[in-house]
Order: C-alpha cells, then structure tokens, then sequence
RNA sequence: GCUCCCGUAGUGUAGCCCGGCCAAUCAUUUCGGCCUUUCGAGCCGAAGACUCGGGUUCAAAUCCCGACGGGAGCACCA
C-alpha cells in the first residue's frame, strides 16, 4: 500500500489524451520567432507540444517562424535552442520557415492563378478604412497584376491578399494580406528574397506541408481558424487538427516580450536574464528547475480559460524538488558577534543534507561566532540558545557585541537552533528578487540585497549551485568577479 | 462599437463534449497538530468554489436562452 502510493506520487504529470490521435500518427511543433529569448509562456507551448508528440510516440518540430527579417535576430536561433535543451526538450526535426520560400511562391501564385487571391496596391489606411466598411476595392476583381509583376514592386506599393469575404463577421476574413514585400536583408537569408509571407499564410501552409497533425497556438489566433481552413482548402492542402490554449498570466511579472522589452530599454530590469523576469534565463538564475517549470507549466492544462497565477505556485513546486538536492551552507544575514567562553575550539563535521547521504563539510570553530541579528535582538541575558548542530550557549550578557557561555552538547528541547558563522567566513551579498509589480504599480522593492557572512565552505560551491541557506532560503549562486547568491524562494 | 472566446474555493486546476455515482478532484494558500538540531521538507487534519437569472428534465457544474464580468481580434506583427 505504502509502495502504492509512493510510486503515484512520483509518477509524472500527463496531459489529457489528444482528440483524434493514434499512437505513433501524432505530429506537433514548436514555432518561435527567433526574434528575442524564450518566456515561461513559450514553454508552457513548448511543453504541450513537446509532451503530447512523446505521449504519442510522435514527431516534434521545432520550426522557426523567421519571416520578418526586420525583427529576426541571427543570435536567437541558438539562443532559443540553448533555453529549449536547458527546459530537457528534444526534438525530431528542425528547420526554417523562411528555407520554404521557393515552395510558398508557387503556392502563391497557385491561388493567383485561380482566382483565390489577388495583389491589392491600395494603402494601408485604405485596406483597413475597406475592411472596416466591409468593401472590396478595385484590386480585387480587376486587377490585371500578375505574381511576375509583383515581385518586381517596392516595398510598400502592393500585397497579396486571400480573397476571404469582405463581408464577413469575422475581421480576419476580410481579405487578409498573405505576401508583402520587405527590402531588408535576413539574418540568415541576406538579400536573397525580399517577397515574405505573413502568418496567416505560412502558419497554415506550413504545418500542413510538414505533416503536422496537432499543431496548437495561444487563443489570441481564434479569429484567424477561419482563415487557416479555408486557405488550406483553396490551396488543396491537407487540414491539421488544431487546438487553442489560454496564454500563460502571471500576477506581477510582465511575461510577453512586449512589456518586458520596454522594462530592459529604459533599465528597471538589468537585461532579459534578469531574476526578476519570467524568461528563462531570469527563471534559471533565480534557481528556479527546469523540471519545476515542466509540472507547473503542465498543471496549467491546455484550457482555454485565462488566469492569472501566482508565482508562489511556481516556487511552491521548485522548492520541493529542490529540497532533496540542495546542499545545506549557513549564511548569516546581518551578524553580530558571539563571544563566546569556554567554547571548545577545534573542528567539527557538519552534514550537507539532513536526510540525504552527501556528506559532510568541515568548520573550525573558535570562541567567536557570528549570529543573526534577526535572532541577536530576540536575547536577554540569561537565555539559552544553540548554535545549530554546534553546542548551547547561555547569553551572559551584551553591548555591541553578545558574550555568552559554553552551556553543555546535550540537545535542549523547545530552545532555538540558529545558524552561525566561525570566524572562518567570507562575506557575501544575496540579492532577493520579488515581484515587479504589487496592485499595479512597480515594486520600488523588486529587489532587495542583503549582506552578511557565508560559512567559508561556500567557496567550494561550483557557479550555478543552487544551495539552501538554512533558514534563510534556497539560494542559487554566481561566481562572476564576486561571489553572490541569488534569493530563490524560502 | 462590432465579432469571437472564457467564467468551478484566495490562487491554479479536474469534472462539462456523452446530465444522475459531484454533499465536486488535485495542487497551492491559510490555520491547527505531529515530526525534524533549519523559519525547509515530510506526515495528519481543517477552512474554502460550480458568476447571476430563467428554461428543458424525474434529475443540471454539466444542455438551451439571457444578463453580468474578464480576455482577444478588428496590422503589410506573430
């Protein structure tokens, strides 16, 4: 029984089955833009994608979305698969969107062909004043444009557009533009094509050609279901089976790229790898796990309600994965010096971890420690406290400093532990992210630092260690020209 | 403004398609207790929800209509 229930605990989240899926027929994909870092709203879609093509025996693509070479970035297609390896997401098959050009202008001029799409010269404001009135312009049954014309117009001058229905209910209908010219050179591409599909167009053709069977996207695309189907079946294209899930909401923590890139450009957050911010590289320098934004991006399901969570529900899954690896240092925020009489000096062994088997550490102790002040506050004379794992002391009394007494090794009942530093310390900032946001307005506090002294063996750390500060929180830290931690969560 | 989507405890979520076994799941949170040489973890217990109003039905969280609330779209951006 008790095996039982141990082996349910563990046993990994799953998604809900898939409609019309057949093991080993499931095809999904990831499709960033590579035009900045990946969010915990990426990999809330990352891991949808990722786990049902592994619940499925399926294939997973990960596709870049590079068809605006204006905002792509060269550097983000690594980056972006760096942040996707780190989350432990593999994938079958890789490649551009914008590699599939050649096949996307056939398909182009295949629907100009016959009748189902039309180059549009008017102007924006024109197209939209149009859309908005529900008319058609002149273009679209008179134009005697042709695809070979097209392409040799500037920038600006003329569109592509699906002959939708200009009277429809739903905007995105209404002719939506699928080709537009840019004259900018690609990142990976350079000048070579200056004829790019808009999403409408290549999302569809895309996960059709490539053999998607599920493709998901975040709700904000409903609209746009209409226009994907219909494209597909003017093209005679195969239709994937697709699904919409809420985007991911955090309360007080900006997740889009569109409110956290204004944050960086005027230097409230110090980059995108700030501890603060919801990208992956905030997330992991603030020591939150991969496998803690797995369970808890997943136990988000695949609904299409909107929420806005809590971060502790995050930290909440972190800690206790957390809790069983970390190793055990202390650190004493704000200390006050212990003298302390008849201390036994020498060097004792402290364990890395209360239950698991990681070892020990080494501390000299002398007669003077460093204490809370936290705690320091709390003594009268007389008291009896012990330092944790150490011996009890019985404070005698205290003006800058505190003198206490060597009180015995035998463990008192109900008196506080306190952690403590000997004299073989190094100091040490911990920098304490919190929300950026509290009732909608910034956080003058979004980060704290707190100074203090870390037991000496916390140079044996490696960069990156995520460690628990007893009583004091998880902490993961950063050996750069100092050595600092970065406040995790209690 | 118009159109679409969504609405289960403080928070998130299961259930809703295929009405009854739902006096509603799980997690988090909060509060008790146990355990523990950490303010962490673990264990036990408690608190707390079907937005509202109508309708259909023997029976509605589940189906229908309406209201209210929230979100999205109305880009040559995805």
């Amino acid at each position: 029984m008790g095996i039982k229930i141990e082996e349910k605990k563990k046993e990994k989240r799953k998604l809900p089955p898939l409609p019309h899926a057949r093991k080993g027929e499931v095809v999904t994909r990831f499709p960033p833009e590579p035009n900045g870092y990946l969010h915990i709203g990426h990999a809330k879609a990352a891991f949808i994608d990722y786990e049902y093509a592994c619940m499925y025996n399926g294939i997973f693509i990960l596709r870049f979305d590079d068809t605006n070479p204006v905002t792509e970035r060269k550097e983000f297609y690594n980056a972006q698969k760096e942040d996707l390896k780190w989350l432990g997401i593999d994938w079958d098959k890789e490649y551009r969107t914008s590699d599939n050009l050649p096949k996307h202008y056939e398909l182009a001029k295949k629907l100009l062909d016959e009748g189902n799409a039309y180059i549009c010269t008017c102007s924006e404001e024109e197209i939209s004043r149009n859309r908005k009135e529900m008319r058609a312009c002149n273009c679209r049954e008179k134009s005697l444009l042709s695809w070979n014309d097209f392409i040799r117009m500037k920038e600006g001058e003329a569109v592509v557009r699906l002959k939708g229905n200009m009277t429809s209910q739903n905007t995105a209908m209404r002719d939506p533009v699928l080709f537009r010219i840019i004259e900018y050179p690609h990142p990976i591409h350079g000048t070579r094509f200056r004829v790019w599909p808009t999403y409408d167009f290549y999302g569809a053709v895309e996960d059709s050609l490539s053999g998607v069977t599920h493709p998901f996207r975040s709700k904000e695309y409903e609209l746009r279901d209409e226009v994907y189907f219909y494209l597909l079946d003017c093209l005679e294209l195969r239709k994937p089976y697709l699904m919409e899930f809420s985007r991911l909401d955090i309360r007080g923590m900006p997740v889009s790229k569109r409110k956290i890139k204004p944050l960086i450009e005027k230097g409230i957050v110090s980059g995108w790898d700030d501890p603060r911010l919801p990208t992956l590289r905030g997330l992991r320098r603030r020591g939150i796990l991969p496998e803690a934004i797995r369970e808890f991006v997943l136990s988000q399901g695949v609904s299409k309600a909107e929420s806005i969570v809590a971060f502790e529900n995050i930290e909440a899954v972190n800690r206790k994965i957390l809790d069983a690896r970390a190793k055990r240092y202390f650190f004493v925020p704000q200390p006050i010096e212990l003298h302390v009489e008849k201390a036994i000096e020498g060097e004792i062994e402290l364990k890395y971890h209360p239950s698991e088997d990681m070892g020990k550490r080494k501390v000299r102790v002398g007669n003077t420690f460093y204490i809370p002040k936290e705690d320091a506050l709390k003594l009268k004379e007389g008291d009896v406290i012990r330092l944790k794992d150490l011996y009890n002391v019985k404070i005698k009394g205290m003006d800058r400093k505190i003198f206490g007494e060597f009180a015995g090794e035998k463990l008192i009942e109900g008196i506080d532990k306190i952690q403590w530093v000997s004299e073989e310390y190094i100091p040490m900032k911990v920098m304490i992210p919190s929300l950026l946001y509290k009732n909608g307005e910034f956080n003058e506090e979004s980060l704290r630092i707190v100074e203090g002294f870390a037991e000496k063996n916390v140079l044996e750390t490696k960069h990156g260690e995520i460690v628990q500060f007893e009583r004091f929180g998880f902490v993961r830290i950063e050996k750069n020209r100092e050595i600092v931690a970065i406040f995790t969560h209690k």
